[in-house]
RNA sequence: GCGGAUAUCGUCAAGUGGUUAAGACCUCGGAUUGUGGUUCCGAUAUGCGUGGGUUCGAGUCCCACUAUCCGCCCCA
């Protein structure tokens, strides 16, 4: 017996249709926004990632699915997210030319070896957008406030959205020196993982859950809460939350909140639902200003965000499989699927039975699955009528000359 | 990679070492030969994640493996 593998899973059934509705919803959403939808291919070469995810994360170093290509010994990689993967197009195809923003969004699989876990594959869906061009901060609320409209339409509530600014590529090295340094002196005190992060990436310590971490960050409250980012970093910040505040969008502010993709510049947020294990956040994104010129693009500035759709399915209210508008009712094939022919050429969702099942257990299917039932049987052919029968109210009536309509 | 729990039909489940593995839902068939959603009757696991072991006897006890779930880590 062959299995799905560990970590991916078979999405039918009733699931499917939470999935359509959220994907539906997003393309709404993001296209009434502007966005334009771009499907980049699920492998990469591997060096895009490494180059653009960063080779501190764990993504990186002990996440990806990464093998040969047959015939060369090229190393490609199955995307772990999307963001570089966009870039890259944006590169590839000169779209730089083009009068700024340009505007994307993305639904699709990304993988990564991961432990799964509540709300947590290794082959997941995210949905996103990416914006470049433009580094005024009035790009991160049009983002942040697509991010908020798209959960408003899934009618998801319980949500929270968190906030900080990491500073511009300047300021954010100034702050990771003042709390490397403040850090230091502990060091002894911290977890092994803290260990290597403070020589990798000092800033994912901030938001380390062990309560030994924990109680040395709090003995260097003043250096994390002291104000690094630089006046220009200030004004945007502050720009951005002055745009939240009049669209009444609320959040928090997290100074810890660092986000664990080295390509966050300035203004980095996430949406937690307070309704969900362990794996609380559904959104997470931010600001990229240096991401278009490090996979070798011109300078370009950006901000983008993914959601989990798995946390999204698991929030929303369960979808069912939508009605039929007719079930034929026939133990007459050949005409039965002329009639289906005809019906589903205006557009109707109509199905009809193919089991040669008898009268009454069709009637039964019918009322199960089709707000009416058309019965079209031999005394119907006999007198070319065929009935329709409404399974809600019982109301039968005759619809005649059914052979000239076929 | 680390810690904890679990594994009996498509789904939910009873089962506490002793005949033939309850029950419910779903599915299928019949009562109803042309009128459904209610009702009634019937069918459906030679099988209890996989492989070993203990025992006269194992779904039940022991060991290993695998998978799933929950948490850590990380992230969406």
């Amino acid at each position: 017996m062959i299995k799905a593998k560990r970590g991916t899973k078979d999405i039918f059934k009733d699931e499917i249709y939470s999935w359509q509705w959220i994907e539906d919803a997003a393309k709404e959403t993001f296209q009434n926004a502007g966005f334009a939808e771009i499907k980049t291919p699920i492998f990469e070469a591997t060096e895009l990632f490494n180059r653009g995810v960063g080779d501190s994360t764990d993504i990186i170093n002990k996440e990806m699915y990464t093998f040969c290509a047959p015939k060369s010994d090229e190393s490609i990689t199955l995307r772990p997210e999307n963001t570089a993967s966009v870039v890259r197009a944006y590169i590839e195809h000169n779209m730089q030319r083009m009068s700024p923003p340009s505007k994307f969004w993305y639904f699709g699989p990304m993988f990564r070896y991961e432990r799964p876990q509540a709300g947590r594959q290794r082959q997941f869906y995210q949905a996103g957008v990416e914006m470049f061009g433009v580094k005024e901060p009035l790009a991160d609320a049009e983002v942040i406030l697509c991010a908020v409209d798209f959960l408003d339409k899934l009618g998801l509530s319980n949500l929270e959205v968190e906030l900080n600014s990491l500073g511009c590529n300047e300021c954010k090295s100034e702050y990771r020196n003042s709390i490397k340094e403040a850090i230091r002196p502990y060091l002894d005190e911290m977890c092994d993982d803290c260990k290597v992060r403070f020589e990798k990436n000092p800033l994912r310590i901030l938001d380390c859950k062990n309560d030994e971490c924990k109680k040395v960050l709090e003995k260097i409250n003043d250096v994390i809460y002291k104000d690094y980012i630089c006046d220009n970093c200030k004004e945007h910040y502050e720009k951005l939350k002055s745009y939240l505040d009049d669209l009444n969008i609320k959040y928090i502010e997290n100074k810890l909140l660092v986000r664990g993709l080295d390509y966050y510049t300035r203004t980095v947020f996430e949406i937690k639902s307070t309704s969900l294990g362990s794996q609380s956040a559904v959104c997470g994104g931010g600001r990229y200003d240096n991401l278009v010129e490090t996979l070798g693009g011109m300078p370009t500035p950006a901000v983008g965000f993914a959601m989990g759709v798995e946390r999204l399915c698991a929030l929303i209210e369960k979808k069912q499989a939508p009605m039929l508008d007719y079930y034929i009712v026939s133990t007459k094939p050949n005409e039965a699927i002329k009639l289906a022919q005809k019906l589903r050429k205006e557009g109707k969702k109509v199905e009809f039975d193919l089991a040669n099942k008898k009268f009454t257990k069709q009637l039964e299917k019918a009322s199960k699955t089709a707000n009416c039932a058309l019965i079209l049987d031999e005394e119907e052919i006999q007198g070319n009528f065929y009935s329709v029968k409404d399974l809600k109210t019982s109301e039968q009536y005759r619809i005649d000359n059914f052979k000239e309509l076929l």
